[in-house]
DNA sequence: CTTGATTGGTGCAATATCGTACTATAATAA
DNA sequence: TTATTATAGTACGATATTGCACCAATCAAG
């Protein structure tokens, strides 16, 4: 059963396509507003790598097209969660910074979410992934 | 490390958000058309559990609202990969049915996913899995 | 420097998702 | 049976995603 069939292969990531649907529902439950995934993955990112960054810098780690970034960035923007200033090393392109409001929602949001992700990391059924841990 | 830190089952949620995205990339680059995920998820939906399903029972099995799923079924049957018959069992609902164009397109699409997904498999870091993995 | 090519951002149009409201049918209660 | 309630599907509107086209700024070639 664990030598590559290519049926188990599907399945798996049958499977996590299904985790990824409830975990964003998750998410999405506990974010405000008119926020869902995106704009909370540009909180996150700019968290973690640090303010500042360039707009189409996120679009290409997200692998999405420049202008849903635009999108996105103007729905923060729009509702205080961010800041776009202009670059000042290239005219042509901005900055993205975190606001107060900004933390805070990204803060809270992940620790609302632990209790749901735990139980749903219970939920998984590993015997399909660990099947095919060996190849 | 493996003591479930938050910020490790955070980021688990987090890759898994990205192994999906990588693997509906490449669903997609195989579908024909205007057909994106939704719509492959139906056909293989009909083809494991069996034709003449019920729309309602689809939509709730994929946890969309009913009025994705009319909205997806009605691209599909437009199409010709599925078609759509009155339900003798109950006037108010329809059956959905593969067409013989149907069945072939998830069979090529499978198929031809195959090395695709071997490699994507391989790319995937299972460190931060394993760690979880006792809790 | 000047010119042509490249790049970051956005407006626009096509399509997708989803909540609300509505219709037709079915199920339940009286 | 009749009246009420519930359910399946869809039209419609609001917002999201993304390709195309365009502008402004930058870079590269000469």
């Amino acid at each position: 059963m664990h030598d590559q069939d290519p049926r188990a292969l599907f399945e798996v990531f049958k499977e996590i396509g299904i985790i990824e649907q409830l975990s964003r529902a998750q998410l999405e439950a506990r974010l405000p507003d008119g926020l869902i995934a995106p704009h909370f993955a540009v909180l996150n990112h700019l968290f973690n790598r640090g303010d500042g960054a360039v707009p189409i810098d996120m679009a290409r780690a997200f692998q999405v097209p420049k202008t849903s970034m635009t999108h996105t960035l103007k729905g923060l923007a729009a509702k205080g969660y961010v800041e776009l200033r202009d670059n000042p090393k290239d005219g042509r392109s901005k900055t993205v910074w975190l606001t107060g409001k900004g933390r805070a929602l990204r803060e809270g949001v992940i620790a609302s979410l632990e209790p749901a992700f735990m139980e749903l990391l219970q939920d998984i059924d590993y015997g399909a992934v660990i099947d095919l841990l060996p190849t």
